[in-house]
RNA sequence: CGGGGUGUAGCGUAGCCUGGUAGCGCGCCUGCUUUGGGAGCAGGAUGUCGGGAGUUCAAAUCUCUCCACCCCGACCA
């Protein structure tokens, strides 16, 4: 391809309402293009990048046996009534009505439809297992679009849903479709890491993220550097510690505390590490009020304390309920002298903690050498409640916990029949029985790669494309293209034979001065540059120099083609 | 949806407080010069100042209203 034949326009300067390094490369770059809140066009030079990712995951879910269908984007409202998500999803779904008043939705997702499809096809269980997916358009109505494509309404998705006669048999495809996804992402190129998850809205039981690592990760995860655990810290489990509650050594006192409200505070002005307070958290649900007890320097998790009996609809007290049950103002309310009204929870770590120090349940004073069972009783419930921190104990034994963040691109669920039973989608089995079919659903957002990857490779000329899914593989900068005949006859001859040989190949033969060059090449993020320019081309040489290296290498005119040929094969 | 903020040329911005009819940089077009890290000179085009209403002799500027967008929270591939 030929610069001056495509359509090669960066900018300077990035809009002010991008605030990620990707998305604001994305729109220097002319990857991308902004029509409205989360919705954008990808411009040429993006929509290259946007078609390698969709064809290296269409080649793995080829090889992994499933099936392309393409299925509407618009669907019926009858069918999201019959799982009864069109409420469920509400507002997120775009619904749309046509000139006979029917209610439709612009997919979200395909759960009814490709269900719709199997109830109505799939008779016997000779024709299961089956692996159908399509990689297409989505809407969703996110509440708050952000992050250019990493967070757009409309994206591009690639969605598999699976068929099976059991749970055996959908463990299989889940297992397949786990290393598939490990294949996809490590082709094109990303750091990542397939982590444990909550299933959220979409439902069923096992569950696997995968997420791209990046500092600006919307997600924090947990990992074991020493095994090959990983999880979402939403689901990370803090293990229980291994010692048991030490002896009491202080007697129980009280300290004055004026101004300090939080942990941290109390623990500076005692002299005392963070680890040795404990706070006090106030929820509501169903009109009882509780106090969860958390290490002071640990966090409450809310999607573990949700799944807790008859906290499911918790939420924060109000100042004026703190006030009514603890007759304290928040700041300094604790666990010790509290009424029959109020349940105390406490967090496993806590349970495991002597002389601690918590609110007193009297302004301005907090308490030191608070002991369980001898204070206070013992909580009426001891669970896990908080979040993981680095350096705590990893679930499966085999050591310690680090953290990092990552970006959520791929997302596989064992649906079991949650949707094959409402809608209902059965088969008939070796004993001419009606069984219900097993389902699994495989997802990767396939537009929102294109962010996470340039989340993880940039640097401040611009993008860092892994070569896999770079818009072009090598680019030609062509230093005074315009006038020197020998100049242009080298760059067009070199281009012609990279391409020749498969290779993606940009020429830049605009005639613009070498630095305008450089810099576009460089924010475009083209793994590798050549440069031809008449001062070397006299000895035979040419400048190669890859997007990552310090500087450029010189290299005979005859062995540059091998040369790229033999770094794009090692990458 | 709750809280905060911003709308001036393709992008970035000044002007607004203290009304007098819009300026700068980048980009774009033309010409000449230049040519190994975002060139120089000269000339040029592009603005419903987010929309509407009001106040005023006069509104980018003051008032009201609607809209769009961005940031912080819950949701998700």
């Amino acid at each position: 391809m030929r610069a001056s034949q495509f359509f090669l326009v960066t900018q300077k300067e990035a809009p002010t309402e991008a605030e990620l390094p990707s998305h604001r490369l994305m729109l220097r770059a002319g990857l991308i293009k902004r029509l409205g809140s989360g919705l954008y066009s990808w411009m040429p030079m993006g929509l290259r990048v946007l078609r390698k990712v969709e064809a290296i995951v269409r080649e793995e879910m080829n090889e992994a046996g499933a099936l392309e269908l393409l299925m509407p984007a618009v669907q019926p409202a009858e069918l999201w009534q019959e799982t009864g998500r069109w409420e469920v999803f509400g507002p997120q779904m775009l619904k749309i009505r046509d000139r006979h008043e029917r209610d439709f939705c612009y997919g979200p997702t395909h759960e009814e439809v490709i269900t719709d499809i199997a109830r109505k096809e799939i008779r016997s269980y000779k024709q299961l297992p089956l692996n159908f997916y399509q990689i297409q358009t989505k809407f969703r109505d996110e509440i708050r679009p952000r992050f250019g494509v990493m967070r757009a309404r409309e994206f591009v998705m690639k969605d598999a849903y699976s068929f099976h006669t059991s749970q055996a048999s959908l463990e299989q495809t889940y297992q397949l479709m786990y290393q598939t996804y490990h294949n996809v992402f490590n082709r094109l190129g990303l750091k990542f890491r397939a982590v444990r998850a909550d299933t959220g809205a979409i439902g069923g039981e096992g569950s696997h993220e995968f997420h791209v690592l990046a500092e600006s990760g919307e997600d924090a995860l947990a990992y074991c550097a020493d095994s090959d655990f990983a999880a979402n810290v939403e689901l990370a489990e803090a293990v229980a510690p291994s010692q048991v509650r030490v002896q009491a050594m202080e007697a129980m006192r009280e300290v004055e505390t004026p101004k300090q409200t939080t942990c941290m505070a109390v623990a500076e002005l005692l002299g005392i590490g963070i680890a040795r307070t404990v706070k006090a958290l106030a929820l509501v649900a169903d009109n009882q009020f509780y106090l969860l007890l958390l290490r002071g320097d640990h966090s409450l998790n809310e999607i573990k304390v949700g799944k807790l009996e008859g906290l499911a609809d918790f939420r924060l007290a109000t100042e004026e309920e703190i006030r009514a049950n603890l007759n304290c103002p928040p700041g300094f309310i604790g666990p010790v002298g509290v009424g029959a009204n109020v349940r105390v929870i406490a967090d496993r770590t806590v349970a495991a903690m002597s002389d601690f120090v918590c609110g007193a349940n009297k302004p301005k004073y907090h308490l030191a050498g608070v002991n369980f069972g001898r204070d206070l009783p013992e909580p009426l419930l001891v669970a896990d409640i908080r979040n993981v921190v680095a350096g705590d104990v990893s679930p499966d034994g085999k050591g310690t916990l680090e953290l990092c963040r990552g970006i959520e691109v791929g997302h596989i669920f064992q649906l079991r029949t949650k949707y094959s039973q409402a809608m209902n989608a059965t088969y008939l089995d070796e004993n001419g029985q009606t069984q219900v079919m097993e389902m699994g659903c495989y997802g990767i957002g396939v537009s929102r790669i294109v962010g996470a990857a340039i989340e993880q490779g940039n640097d401040a000329k611009g993008i860092i494309f892994p070569a896999a899914m770079a818009p072009f593989q090598v680019a030609i900068a062509a230093i005074g293209f315009e006038r020197s005949e020998a100049v242009r006859a080298a760059a067009i001859k070199l281009h012609d034979e990279l391409q020749s040989v498969g290779i993606d190949v940009l020429l830049d033969d605009r005639g613009e001065r070498p630095g305008v060059m450089f810099a576009d090449l460089e924010l475009i993020g083209i793994p590798y540059r050549i440069v031809i320019g008449e001062r070397s081309l006299k000895e035979n040489q040419v400048e190669y120099q890859a997007r990552t290296d310090e500087t450029a290498q010189t290299v005979a005119l005859s062995d540059i083609v091998a040369l790229v040929q033999k770094a794009l094969c090692a990458s």
